[in-house]
DNA sequence: CCGTATTTGTCCGTATGTATG
DNA sequence: ACATACATACGGACAAATACG
């Protein structure tokens, strides 16, 4: 039991016991960092977020050593830990190695993929026709959605989690995900060629299609940092 | 100054005062780890490492917890940490992962690798070419510094990051990297063709290269651990 | 299956050195 | 140069879970 007060803290802590509290206060944290309460560059102080959390110092340090582990936060000796800033270098690099992982996925998805999961893409890509073109939030969404099903459908777990832990650390990259709303219909197209790649079984051409794919909305989101 | 005795460890942690003790520790362990010293399934007493470190319990569950996130060490609740296990089918995986970024630096390095750069890859294959026979251990290691080295010259401090995570997971695999010696010859000349891709810019020739040479490493893999 | 020993999870108090205004 | 705030690390403590005989 705490010999602390321990009155209810930001986030409800309690409830699961199946993971230490130093988990748990690491995925919290980083909700909190996702979520945008904590926005990046801020300054991270131990006691305080110890006492916001109500536990000591202890598990704290624990939970901050792993997120700086997946990137979320940094930590030089000495000073506060602070969570992470993404310079337009480094999204531009993120993006990079998540075309790969979206080309390695589409590929390996090519030569396992079920006739059900094929169904699940068909309805993804279609109802990304459908979408209003100024809903851009909408679409966006869909389009996360798109990509981490194909990543998820391959089952390799190490693929999923390292794409991912990749897909949060651009949440910490300062631009928003602009997207031109005439740029739509060639983005919902664009995915149903790639599901054509791989309902095809053509590993090689899905990889392909996936990585231009990706480029291209690394490309447009470099020239908005150039802006 | 510390008030423990604090005799000469098992490795040297002084000296480094850049870092914090627990990176240290984490560095330590890990070269335990890949070192063999420490062997997949061996279970890792807090205290009894603690001491040999001689250091105190906080720093070291600190360091434990970043060995988790990079997965060399599994923990479970009120279980003691054991040096993680990699299974057959997790090592394909991990293959399959690893092959990917493989291709997405190839991609990438024929949109920029200098004439310099080239000329490196040129005299590593060449050296390959040149490698006895039966000479397994050695080609391995230039095999592996040929990988490394075209991700490194991408530049990509992410990419490297992840591939190099991927490869000391690797290392966990029981089973040795078995390379038939008549094998050795076709392996070089893999090589030479995807430095050729590179040297023309062909970046998708370079990824298909790289894909299925990887993949061809994880055939045999899969196929050893069959038998 | 039970009782005991071990080990983890967590807290607290404290000392020390390093950064910051 | 000084004071304050803060991070780093130590050590002791104890409950609870686990491992063991």
């Amino acid at each position: 039991m705490n010999t602390t007060a321990s009155l209810p803290p930001i986030n409800a802590l309690t409830l699961v016991q199946s993971a230490s509290l130093s988990h748990l206060v690491a995925d919290s944290i980083e909700e909190m960092i996702l979520g945008g309460t904590l926005r990046p560059g801020v300054r991270l102080n131990e006691v305080t977020l110890a006492q916001q959390f109500g536990i000591s110092r202890g598990p704290l340090r624990e939970a901050l050593s792993m997120l700086e582990g997946s990137g979320l936060i940094t930590q030089e000796k000495n000073r506060s830990a602070h969570v992470r800033q993404i310079s337009l270098a480094e999204a531009a690099d993120i993006y990079d190695v998540r075309a790969g992982l979206d080309a390695a996925a589409g590929r390996l998805l090519a030569q396992r993929i079920s006739d059900e999961q094929l169904q699940t893409l068909r309805v993804m890509t279609s109802a990304m026709h459908k979408v209003q073109p100024d809903d851009v939030d909408r679409f966006h969404e869909l389009n996360l959605r798109f990509h981490d099903t194909i990543v998820a459908m391959t089952g390799n777990a190490v693929l999923i989690d390292q794409y991912r832990k990749l897909c949060k650390l651009l949440v910490l990259f300062r631009r928003r995900n602009l997207m031109a709303p005439m740029a739509i219909p060639m983005f919902a197209e664009e995915h149903a060629t790639i599901v054509d790649f791989i309902a095809e079984r053509d590993g090689m051409g899905a990889a392909e299609a996936l990585f231009a794919h990706a480029q291209g909305g690394k490309m447009r989101m470099m020239k908005d940092g150039e802006m």
